[in-house]
DNA sequence: CATCTTTTTGCGTACCACGCATCTTTGCGT
DNA sequence: ACGCAAAGATGCGTGGTACGCAAAAAGATG
C-alpha cells in the first residue's frame, strides 16, 4: 500500500542510532587510542562490527564520524534552550543550557578509563588534528543555526531580517569554545561550568575594554 | 657556508609567493566555474602552470587552497587592528579594522567578471560546498587567534589568563560571520559595512533581549 | 664558474569516497 | 502466519587524493 511518508519504525530507527552510535564511537576511541592516521576506515568498521562500506553509508568522511558525538552534544543545547521556563531572561537560559550539555551522561561508564593519563592525551592530539579541527567547526556551526532558530522562537525576532539570533547563537557558542579552550590549555583550570558561565557573562556584559588607567 | 637560517632571498621568496597566489586563484576560479568535484587538483596545478605534485607541496588539500585566500584576508584584520592608533577605543578600532578587508583591493580587477550574475552564483554555491565550510571556518579560527593576540597586546590582558581577548576576538569573528551571511542570504540587503557596524554594535551593547513587553 | 641550497617534478603507494548491483533484514497488510 | 515492498547492509569497481622518496632543475653565493 502506499505509506505516509517519514514514517520509520522502532527497531529499525534504534538499529540505525546504534550503529551511527557505535561507529562514532569506535572512530573517537581508535583515533585517540592510535593517531588519527594511523586509523583507517576499515578499522573503524570492524571495531563497530559493520562491513566498510556501510561506513559510508552513515558519515561521508573518517573526520565526520569522529565529530559526530560533538555534533549530537552540540544539537543538544539547541533543545535544552526550548525546554528552559520562558519567563527566564534570556541569558540566564542560555547558560543553563549549556551548561547541561557538560554534565556526564550515562554514556560515560562506558568509557575505558574516565581519567586515564593516556586516554587524555590521546583525546588532546585528536582536538589538535587540523583535519578534525574543521570538521568540529562545522558541526558547531550547524549547531549554532539551530540554536539561532530557537533564540529567534524564544525573543520573537525573525531569522530572515534580525541578525540578532544569529549573533546570540554565535556568541554563546563562541562563550563555550573559548572556555573550553581555555579549560584545555590551562595547566591548573577552573571548574568547566564557571568558565562558561564568566564566559557568558562577559559576552552578555558587551565585553567591555578593561580600563587601562591603573 | 653556514648560512643564517631562515633567510630567504628576493627572488625565490616572491616566486613562491607567486606560485601560491596563482593555485589559490585557480582553485577559486575553477571551483566557481564548474563546482567543487568537477574540479581536480590536476586541472588547477595545470591552469597554474605547475605540476600537479607541486600543488601539494603548498597546500594539504584542495580546499585548504580554496580557503587560502579567505585565510589571508582574515589575517590582515589583526595587521589592521594593530595599525590603528593606541588611543581608539577597542571596538571602534576592531569595526575600523573589519571595514578595511571588506574595501576591494588592486586584484579585483582581474577577476573574469565583478558582477557577473554566474560568477556570482558560482561563489554561492562555493561557499555551500560542506567540504569548504569546514576549511572556511579553519581558516576563521586561525585568523581569531591571531586577533586575540593583537587584543590582548592592545588592552594589557594576558592570553594565558585571561578569556577575554578570545572571547573580544571570537566575537568580532562572528559579528563578521553573521553580517556576511545576512548579506548573502538576503534579497535586498543592506550595504555590508553597515551591517557590520550594526552587528559589532550589538555586541558591544550586550546583545540585550528586546523586550517583548509591547 | 663551482657549489650549495631550495623547489619542482615524476613515480609509486596507501587510502578514501561513492555509484551500482545484489542480498538480507524489517515492517506491514491481509 | 505469509508474503510483498521498503530500507538497509554488503561487495566490487572506479576515480581521485595526499604524501614519501629520490632525481633533476632553478636560484643563491663567493
Amino acid at each position: 500500500m502506499f505509506c505516509y511518508g517519514g514514517g520509520m519504525t522502532g527497531l529499525r530507527q534504534r538499529k540505525k542510532a546504534e550503529t551511527r552510535a557505535a561507529l562514532g564511537w569506535a572512530a573517537i576511541h581508535l583515533t585517540a587510542e592510535r593517531g588519527y592516521d594511523n586509523v583507517r576506515v576499515e578499522d573503524i568498521a570492524e571495531a563497530a562490527g559493520v562491513s566498510p562500506r556501510t561506513f559510508n553509508n552513515y558519515f561521508s568522511s573518517k573526520a565526520e564520524a569522529i565529530a559526530s558525538r560533538h555534533l549530537d552534544r552540540s544539537l543538544r543545547t539547541a533543545a535544552a534552550l526550548r525546554e528552559r521556563p520562558a519567563g527566564e531572561p534570556l541569558w540566564e537560559a542560555l547558560t543553563a543550557a549549556a551548561l547541561e550539555q557538560f554534565r556526564p551522561g550515562p554514556e560515560v561508564e562506558a568509557m575505558p578509563s574516565p581519567a586515564h593519563p593516556q586516554w587524555a592525551a590521546g583525546v588532546r592530539a585528536m582536538l589538535a588534528e587540523p583535519a578534525l579541527q574543521g570538521e568540529r567547526l562545522r558541526a558547531a556551526a550547524t549547531a549554532e543555526a539551530e540554536l539561532a532558530a530557537a533564540v529567534a522562537e524564544r525573543t520573537g525576532t525573525d531569522l530572515a531580517t534580525d541578525m540578532y539570533p544569529r549573533l546570540v547563537a554565535a556568541a554563546a557558542g563562541a562563550a563555550v569554545a573559548v572556555a573550553m579552550q581555555h579549560y584545555l590549555d590551562s595547566a591548573d583550570p577552573a571548574p568547566i561550568d564557571r568558565l562558561i558561565t564568566d564566559a557568558v557573562r562577559q559576552i552578555a556584559a558587551g565585553l567591555p575594554e578593561p580600563s587601562r588607567l591603573r
